[in-house]
RNA sequence: GUCCCUGUAGCUCAACGGAUAGAGCGCCGGCCUUCUAAGCCUGUAAUGGAGGUUCGAUUCCUCCCAGGGACACCA
């Protein structure tokens, strides 16, 4: 999720900046942990004695809480049902013909609901890769530098990172199928051919850190044009109050049930006076997911987190929600004012301006730079910040001066202006962030 | 055991080697007959420890302590 939203804030930044920047997503749908997938929701079908056709009907949501619930139990029957397991997930590699029916079924299933879950996030891919159609071309890139680049040991061929101050990693393994690592050999290539890149920016969580570095090593020592050309965004980790999320055994809490609890929160806030029900939900619905990406984006994208239902997803002071409010505000003053950026000449003003007036134009001229020192370190809570400090400033001015009601015409013109220039540069922070405004709330 | 990352108010986060270490939450006390109180103002409190480099260290180096992660057939 983090790396998901953090993903699609940096491809806009980027591209603020200029740079042509192409989407792509990385989908395991073949290997271990699927057949682990579908060992455990047979198992769990069998045991409620849901029928298959009953389950086609259910909603994306239920299905892919299904898929949850038997990828856990495919871990914790793992033990006791290796040979089972492995033998299924051989035949999936193999495409066997008696797997392929409920291979596809809660393929498609998962897929839906990741797409789902693109589409309430705002975020698109140019392509999404999967692993089944890289595993192949993986395995014989890997098989075709054996015994210079790759080794053979103990049936697997295996990559001495050693040699480069790594750790030794295995690509194939003794039954024959390449891991993730020997698929990640198919994937570069077919990547840079779809789109050759000058950087590829994988936004993975940092336990995979070192795991990268085998993999580059050993992708620019089969293709020197990689070398330089792979990076690793080290996401760091979300920790959940203490414990580590893990979708392995269940620990983890689900975006639809966070969502739907910041929705409940929101509900509160909402006046309802001159907002229509439909109205009213879309507030919720933007709100809830920009209370998220912003607790998520706020924070350096290399620290860890630690994630409180309760706490972390704020939706007073730093957080999303209060840079939409501070949004329509300023909207709402621009709406009573009937403003129209053509109907206001820019003049010079004899008055002094207070403080508070100074202390938003110091600031929101930075914008560029902010936006340009975000794409250079990859760090989209330098935004984040930015933004808020912006809001802050402009509500400590709105408190201290009104704007309709100032003192001469001049300094009304001016306000508004001012008012107007913040929330343009609010609104285009929380678009490079991925976050939708609001013109009321 | 080896390697990597991280230690800043009670909690969550900021601070190109530079000024009095900033915010948010929490807690204290104020502010709505006036443009949206999801707001504003006031108070409270911190650099894990010991050395070193430097005119100057939260920032760089060494060691220690604590937490997280990785370390061959998972992804």
């Amino acid at each position: 999720m983090r790396t998901l939203i953090t993903g699609e804030a940096l491809a806009r930044i980027f591209e603020a900046c200029g740079a042509r920047v192409f989407r792509a997503n990385y989908q395991g749908d073949v290997g271990p942990h699927v057949a682990k997938a579908i060992w455990g929701i047979e198992k769990i079908f069998q045991e409620r004695a849901i029928p298959w056709k009953q389950a086609q009907k259910l909603n994306v949501q239920e299905k892919a809480r299904l898929l949850g619930e038997g990828y856990v139990r495919g871990n914790q029957e793992y033990e006791q049902q290796k040979d089972r397991i492995d033998e299924l997930n051989r035949k999936l590699y193999e495409r066997a013909k008696d797997t392929m029916s409920i291979y596809k079924k809660t393929r498609t299933w998962s897929l839906d609901y990741f797409d789902s879950i693109y589409k309430r996030f705002g975020t698109r891919f140019d392509k999404l890769y999967f692993e089944s159609e890289v595993a192949d071309r993986g395995k014989k890139i890997v098989l075709k530098n054996r015994g210079n680049i790759f080794q053979e040991s103990n049936g697997a061929v295996i990559f001495e990172g050693e040699k480069y101050g790594l750790h030794t990693r295995v690509f194939i393994t003794q039954d024959g199928h390449p891991t993730y690592e020997g698929k990640e050999m198919g994937l570069a290539p077919m990547q840079y051919k779809d789109f050759p890149f000058d950087l590829n920016i994988h936004v993975v969580a940092s336990e995979q850190s070192a795991y990268f570095q085998v993999v580059f090593k050993a992708l620019e020592l089969i293709d020197e044009k990689f070398k330089g050309r792979e990076c690793h965004l080290s996401m760091g980790m979300v920790q959940l109050v203490g414990k580590k999320m893990s979708s392995r055994t269940g620990v983890v809490i689900t975006i639809d049930h966070l969502l739907s609890e910041i929705k409940t929160l929101l509900s509160r806030l909402i006046k309802n006076e001159g907002l229509t029900p439909a109205e009213q939900k879309r507030i919720q619905e933007i709100g809830a997911i920009a209370a998220v990406k912003y607790s998520m984006l706020r924070v350096d994208p290399k620290a860890d987190v630690m994630f409180d239902l309760k706490s972390s997803v704020s939706l007073e002071g730093d957080s999303g929600p209060y840079l939409l409010y501070t949004y329509a505000r300023c909207k709402s003053i621009l709406r009573k004012a009937k403003f129209r950026i053509s109907n206001v000449g820019f003049r010079s003003h004899k008055e002094h301006f207070s403080k508070e007036e100074l202390d938003i134009l110091r600031l929101a001229y930075r914008f560029e730079e902010i936006v340009r020192e975000a794409a250079e370190k990859f760090e989209p809570n330098l935004i984040c910040g930015f933004a808020f400090d912006l809001a802050q400033t402009y509500n400590t001015f709105y408190h201290s001066h009104s704007v309709l009601q100032a003192e001469t015409k001049e300094k009304q013109e001016f306000r508004l202006l001012l008012t107007a220039a913040v929330a343009q540069v609010i609104s285009n922070s929380l678009s490079l962030l991925g976050i939708q405004t609001l013109e009321k709330m």
